[in-house]
DNA sequence: CGCCCAGAATTGGTCGGACCACTTGACCAA
DNA sequence: TTGGTCAAGTGGTCCGACCAATTCTGGGCG
C-alpha cells in the first residue's frame, strides 16, 4: 500500500484551525470579540508571534476583523468581502453564461420558497437599486445586494456563495476594462426594467416567469456587455 | 466633498502588496525562489516578522508556497490551491444540491462539446479514481479531478470556478466532521458505477443523458452522507 | 448632576535577536 | 555507485521590549 505523504503542519495553520473551529462551532459569535493575543498565546501554550500569525491568517481568509487598539473580532459572516476574490481566469462572458445557469435557478427556487421576510428583502435592495440610479450613481454595491438577496432567498446557501464567487469576478483585470467607462444612466434604465420583470415573478409566485425573467436579464446584459465591447474598439 | 477614511494600511498588508506586485509584473515567475525572509527584510528595510506575516497572507491567498528549510516559491497559477475559498457556511447537503444543479449542467455542456482530448481527460481521471479506489486509497484528489475535468469540458471557465469553489467546501470543519470515518472501500464501488454512467453518457454524446446520471450521483452522494449522518449517531 | 478631557490601562503593531528543525548539497568512505 | 556524515542555508518558533491606537476611568468644570 502507498505510503501518504507526512505533511508537517506548521504551527500557525493548527493555531488557526482551532480558532476556526471555535467560531464554526458558534463558541465566539459573529461581532464577538476574541481574547487578547496575548492571553491567547498563553491558553494555547504558544508564543505570540505564532498566534499573531494564525490571526493574520484567518483575516486574510476574511473570518476575523482585527481592530487596532480595540481587539479582534468575529467578521459577520454576511458581510465577509473577499478582498482577494481568487482569481479565476473566467472571462466576462463565461461568467455571465454560468451566472444565468445558477441564478436563473436561484430566481425559481426563490418564487416557489421565499419567506415574507425574504421578499420584502429582494423589494428593498430592488428599491435602493432604483434609487441609486436615479441619483447617477453607480448602482454597482446595489445590483449585487439585489443578486445576493434573490439567491438566498433560494434557501441553498451553497447557492449564495457560487453566486457571489462568480459576481465577484468582475474585480478580476479582464472585466474592468469592459466597465471602464460605462454610461450608466443609459443602461441603468433597461437594468431596472428588467429587475422588476424579475421581482413581479417571484412576487406572485412564478417560478418559470422567474427563471426565464433571470435568465432573460443576463442574456441582456451580455448583449450590453458586446456593444460596449465593439464600441470601445 | 466626502473626505476618504484614512485607513492605517498595516505593514504586513503593504508588504505583501509589494511582493504580489513583483509576482504579477512577472518579476518572480512562476516557480521561481524568493530572496530568504532575512535577506527580504533587510531590503524591505523592516523586520523579519513582518515580512513572515507578508508571506503567510500571501499563502493563504495562494499565490506563493512556502517549504521549510528550502524556500519560498511562486505557485504555479494553474495548480493554486484555493485552500482558503472563503468558509462560506453552506452546509454539506446545501453544497450537494447546488452541485447537482451546476455539474449536471456542466455534464450536458460536455456531452455536447467537449473535443477529443477533453473527453480523453475525462476518461483518465476517471481510470484514476478507479485506480485510487482499487488500492484502498481515499480517491478525494482523483474524484475531484474527474469532477474538475467535465467542468473543463463544457468549455466554461466560469462554471469550473464554481464547481471548485462549492467542492472545496468540504474542507470547512462542518464538512469535515461528516468525512471523519468514512468506509470507502463500500461506497467506492457505487461511486465508480455511477460515474461510468455519466462518462458513457458524454461519450456517446448525448446531453440529457449526462445531465440525469449526473444528477443521480449527486442525489446517492446525498444518500450516502445521510446514511453516515445517521449512523454516526 | 451631567459633560468633557486628561491620564491610565488595555490591546494590537513592530522590532531585534536568539535558538531550533528541516533541507540541501558537498564530501568522504565502503 | 551507494550510503552516510556534516555544515551551511533557510524557515519555524520563541522571548522580551517598546510603540501606537483605542478604550476606560476618574476628576474637574459648567
Amino acid at each position: 500500500m502507498p505510503l501518504q505523504t507526512v505533511e508537517p503542519r506548521r504551527l500557525y495553520r493548527k493555531i488557526a484551525d482551532q480558532i476556526s473551529v471555535l467560531i464554526s462551532s458558534g463558541e465566539y459569535t459573529p461581532g464577538a470579540r476574541l481574547p487578547p493575543e496575548r492571553d491567547l498565546a498563553k491558553q494555547l501554550g504558544v508564543s505570540r508571534p505564532s498566534v499573531r500569525e494564525a490571526l493574520i491568517a484567518l483575516e486574510v481568509e476574511g473570518l476575523l476583523d482585527v481592530r487596532v487598539g480595540s481587539g479582534i473580532y468575529v467578521t459577520d459572516p454576511a458581510k465577509r468581502h473577499r478582498r482577494h476574490a481568487l482569481q479565476g481566469d473566467a472571462g466576462p462572458f463565461d461568467v455571465i453564461r454560468a451566472r444565468a445557469l445558477i441564478e436563473g435557478e436561484c430566481a425559481a427556487l426563490a418564487a416557489k420558497a421565499a419567506s415574507p421576510a425574504q421578499l420584502d428583502a429582494i423589494r428593498a435592495a430592488h428599491d435602493s437599486v432604483v434609487r441609486e440610479s436615479r441619483h447617477d450613481h453607480n448602482p454597482l454595491v446595489a445590483d449585487r445586494l439585489f443578486h445576493v438577496r434573490i439567491a438566498e432567498a433560494s434557501g441553498n446557501s451553497a447557492l449564495v456563495l457560487a453566486m457571489q464567487t462568480l459576481w465577484d469576478q468582475r474585480m478580476g483585470p479582464l472585466y474592468r476594462s469592459l466597465e471602464r467607462k460605462t454610461e450608466y444612466p443609459k443602461m441603468a434604465a433597461e437594468t431596472v426594467r428588467e429587475h422588476e420583470a424579475i421581482v413581479s415573478a417571484i412576487m406572485r409566485r412564478d417560478p418559470r416567469a422567474a427563471r426565464s425573467a433571470m435568465r432573460r436579464h443576463m442574456t441582456q446584459t451580455h448583449n450590453r456587455y458586446i456593444k460596449e465591447w465593439t464600441a470601445g474598439k
